[in-house]
RNA sequence: GGGCGCGUAGCUCAGUGGGAGAGCGCUCGCUUCACACGCGAGAGGUCGCAGGUUCGAAACCCGCCGCGCCCACCA
């Protein structure tokens, strides 16, 4: 034991001993009923960490550390998320580069801005090299190796009890042979299917996104009052915010009910400018206190357009590319009618390969010199949907794309929701609300590159087209694998492209098409049956809030679609980490906080007493001072720990003396306490709970008890020695999912092996220390009344600007009969705590104690 | 528009039927033999507002106000 205890070089030294010691290893021969699994989140790996990380890992390390203690066998595996479009995004700016699948691959090719990665991305203001998409992949993977390594070496500095043997990457071989074998089965059991459909589309990154992947972001725009002409030669009004979209107008609605224009419906309009006829009809969702009470519906605006199309079986007439530009339009062509080819070229003419909003202000131009725009343009600001990683709103086109079934599902979904148990249980609302509101399948394709490729061909006719209603399915002993470059079976590799012969699918699946399978892909299913049957259903899945429509949804989703039943029993729910003024902590807001100087600067354990501060679900602001208190009681842990057990006299058989008793009566509350808030996942009670007692038992028992600690002869100190190791013992253990490295070092000068496979504190077996002596109550009494004396006490010395230990000459405690009685029996202890020459007592209605001082006397 | 959560000391928050609390910050004091990375003491609150239930409400119920998050078919 060191003289001068420090938390200096903790981390260090029980990071590389717990290492070395195995002490997380995962021991796959324990029994199913003891092993506790965790289907861990695997973080994007984006090349920056925030504070967010730290404060979510830490709660569900709390857990997992105290389910170990209490005898489990922790499954407890890290993945990164490697795969998807931000790592694509980060690539791009890193080495300036831009991924072309037409380019074939060079295998002497280096990236010139590359700076041997981990750092900050550096934009690169020239023109990005173009390259084929096995180099793209191959950059992807050079940055997010260095990118991981950064965040263990986070993880293991903030003491993550993770087993590293288990680490997986949602890009590496397992996740994909896991990812593809799912499709495939979903595949044959016509649970995926594919469709060229209105899809969700993001026009930058040029692919189809997911409505889970959609936020609302307000934007100004303007409402439009435009004239179509109608049948009778009169006009129809309309509103609208999107004018360009007019050459797609397939229809005019109004509601059923609305009078002003019976007249019209039935009927057929004329667009302005392009001179198309389209039907007039009703639809009960039109709102006729909207605008004119009269909507254009076009091919596709937004997804009531959708709505329409689909229930009014209303043709198509698109005219936006997928680069988010207008497309050429062949007019006079069938779809594109109109009553006057030459104009409906000429104004379509002065739209064609503009950008959304340059076509939107040119053809405002158009109308206003046509007369068909009535009025001025009036601003309004809107809720515009975007994908929540894209620059542009996002726009409906028509594409092929593969989806999951979920509509049909949406019943057992709510029923799985219901049948998981929630931390807190408020959290579900959030997913019956999702689940309810769902409005289509789960589309999962994504034209993108660095992914999981979808397991399937496609034949090709004598004409090259594809057939895609055959797809050909990739075999179990294909897997992983990807299309653009393995031949199916029955195929040569000369035959890809060829008449006759076979295409790939170019598509890969969305991160998430992935991500939902963690507990599969970490339990690897389907490939180490044993171990799978040992971890899955999971234990917990730990997630913050935000993605309980994302990854919680899809996870329970494919995990009722594979294995019939709930990926996990509990859903452990974290808050994020907000700024200090309750903002969002986001790169864009330039908020962010970077856990590493937290970590060097407080000590491990002070940044994780602060994330277990934060309850379960609960938003909470980053706050330096918080470390710095949980420094405190690290520090205070080493010191009381010296006090307690450095030369600690030989203990007794029992405890006898009643303060030492009711200490220990105490801290078996505490312990039942704060077992019980960890089954419920209040990691935060639990600490709650520990601290508060500890703090009272430092500043008030020990202080009590110091005399009797270091009376000379063994009796007196027999029960205060062995109440110091029961207590001393029972505090570290319930310190330990929290502050693991302190413990473990107060733990290591007088226990053998880690305190982190130490049983947790039982309230039994502290309650057997104190027998079935009926003195209970009236010993905790004692101790009660002798603190508050002590109090007492030393408000008079601080008032009288004394030193603690200045003597006290005379002391009165007053208070009812039988408290007088209780306090005999800690009256010895109070008396030398105090200094207290002469402790006298007096019977009567309240507790209330008259100090004389030793100074006030000689006054 | 709907759902969920929150509103308690300057700050961060605990407290779910009976005494308004903790830590930090602030003020004052103390070299105390575990700890100055310390110890002791003090000041500080209309528990968002208004009703109701109850012997009794910070807590339970109703309404309102404010903040946050999520969702929705705002043309």
């Amino acid at each position: 034991m060191p003289d001068r205890p420090t938390l200096e070089g903790l981390e260090e030294k029980w990071a590389a001993a717990w290492e070395r010691d195995g002490v997380y290893a995962f021991d796959r021969a324990a029994p199913r009923e003891r092993v506790y699994s965790i289907d861990t989140p695997p973080p994007t790996v984006s090349g920056s960490l925030h504070v967010g990380h730290v404060f979510s890992y830490t709660h569900t390390d709390a857990v997992a550390r105290y389910q170990r203690m209490c005898g489990r066998e922790v499954f407890y595996p890290m993945g990164w998320d490697d795969n998807g479009l931000p790592t694509e995004r980060r690539v791009q700016n890193h080495f300036g580069v831009r991924c072309d699948p037409s380019i074939a691959y060079d295998p002497s090719f280096e990236p010139t801005t590359a700076s041997g990665g981990g750092g900050a991305p550096e934009p690169s203001a020239k023109e990005p090299v173009s390259i084929s998409r096995p180099n793209f992949v191959e950059l992807c993977l050079r940055l997010t190796e260095s990118d991981e390594q950064a965040f263990e070496d986070l993880w293991r500095t903030l003491g993550l009890s993770v087993d590293w043997s288990m680490t997986y990457t949602t890009i590496g071989p397992l996740a994909q042979r896991v990812s593809q074998r799912s499709f495939l089965g979903l595949l044959e059991r016509g649970a995926a299917y594919q469709l060229e459909a209105p899809t969700l589309w993001d026009v930058d990154f040029q692919t189809a996104v997911a409505q889970a992947e959609l936020e609302d972001r307000e934007r100004p725009g303007a409402m439009h009052r435009v004239r179509f002409g109608a049948a009778d030669g009169g006009e129809a009004l309309i509103e609208t915010t999107r004018p360009e979209l007019i050459p797609a107008c397939v229809a005019l609605l109004a509601h059923p009910d609305d009078e002003r224009h019976k007249g019209l419906v039935g009927g057929e309009a004329v667009t302005p400018l392009f001179g198309t006829s389209v039907p007039v009809l009703s639809h009960p969702l039109v709102e006729q206190d909207k605008g004119t009470g009269l909507v254009m519906v076009c091919t596709f605006g937004d997804l009531t357009d959708v709505t329409w199309w689909r229930e009014l079986s209303l043709p198509v007439r698109s005219v936006l590319a997928p680069d988010g530009r207008l497309a050429e339009v062949a007019w006079g062509t069938p779809g594109w009618e109109s009553a006057d080819l030459d104009k409906a070229r000429e104004s379509y003419a002065e739209l064609s390969g503009r950008s959304i909003n340059q076509a939107r202000r040119r053809i405002v131009e158009l109308l206003t010199e046509s007369g068909d725009l009535i009025g001025e343009p009036e601003p309004v600001n809107r809720a515009v949907k975007f994908y929540e990683k894209g620059d542009r709103p996002v726009e409906i086109v028509t594409s092929r794309q593969w989806f999951i079934k979920t509509i049909e599902h949406q019943e057992e979904l709510i029923a799985a929701g219901r049948r998981l148990e929630w931390h807190p249980s408020y959290m579900r609302a959030r997913f019956e609300d999702w689940v309810n509101g769902l409005n289509g399948d789960w589309c999962i394709s994504r034209q993108r590159f660095f992914g999981v490729p979808f397991p399937v061909w496609y034949p090709l006719d004598e004409q090259c087209n594809v057939i895609h209603s055959q797809p050909i399915a990739a075999t179990e002993q294909q897997l992983p694998v990807d299309p653009s470059t393995d031949v199916p079976e029955g195929y040569s590799a000369e035959q890809r492209g060829q008449p006759g012969g076979f295409a790939g699918d170019p598509d890969v699946m969305d991160t998430w098409a992935t991500s939902s399978l963690t507990p599969q892909i970490a339990g690897q299913a389907g490939e180490d049956p044993e171990l799978f049957a040992k971890v899955f259903p999971m234990d917990v899945r730990p997630q913050a809030h935000d993605i309980i429509r994302t990854w919680l949804f899809t996870t329970v989703l494919r995990s009722e679609l594979d294995q019939g039943e709930l990926p996990w029993r509990n859903a452990a729910i974290s808050g994020w980490v907000l700024d200090p003024d309750r903002k969002k902590m986001s790169k864009s807001k330039g908020n962010v906080v970077t856990p590493m100087h937290l970590l060097e600067e407080h000590g491990a354990d002070a940044v994780r007493y602060w994330a277990a501060s934060g309850r379960p679900g609960t938003d909470t602001a980053f706050e330096a001072q918080q470390m710095k208190v949980g420094r405190k009681l690290a520090v205070k842990l080493l010191n009381a720990s010296k006090f307690a057990l450095a030369d600690l006299p030989a203990q007794g058989d029992e405890l006898s003396h009643p303060l030492d008793r009711a200490m220990v009566a105490r801290l078996s509350r505490v312990v039942a306490e704060s077992s019980e808030s960890f089954e419920g996942y209040d990691y935060a009670r639990a600490l709650q709970r520990a601290e508060e007692l500890f703090w009272w038992y430092c500043d008030y028992y020990l202080e009590l008890v110091k005399g009797r600690r270091y009376d000379s002869s063994p009796e007196v100190a027999a029960s205060v020695s062995r109440a110091l190791r029961i207590s001393m013992s029972v505090f570290q253990r319930l310190f330990a999912p929290f502050l693991p490295f302190v413990c473990e070092e107060v733990w290591s000068w007088w226990q053998q092996g880690s305190i982190h496979r130490a049983p947790w504190p039982g309230a039994a077996e502290l309650d057997a220390e104190l027998g079935g002596g009926g003195e209970i109550e009236r010993e905790e009494l004692a101790l009660e009344i002798a603190a508050a004396a002590l109090a007492e006490v030393r408000k008079a010395k601080s008032q009288a600007q004394l030193p603690m230990r200045a003597p006290v000459t005379r002391v009165i405690v007053t208070d009812t009969a039988e408290r007088i009685g209780a306090l005999k029996l800690g009256a010895d202890d109070l008396r030398q705590a105090g200094s207290i020459e002469l402790l006298e007592t007096a019977e009567g209605e309240e507790f209330s104690v008259e100090v004389q001082l030793a100074e006030e006397a000689a006054a």
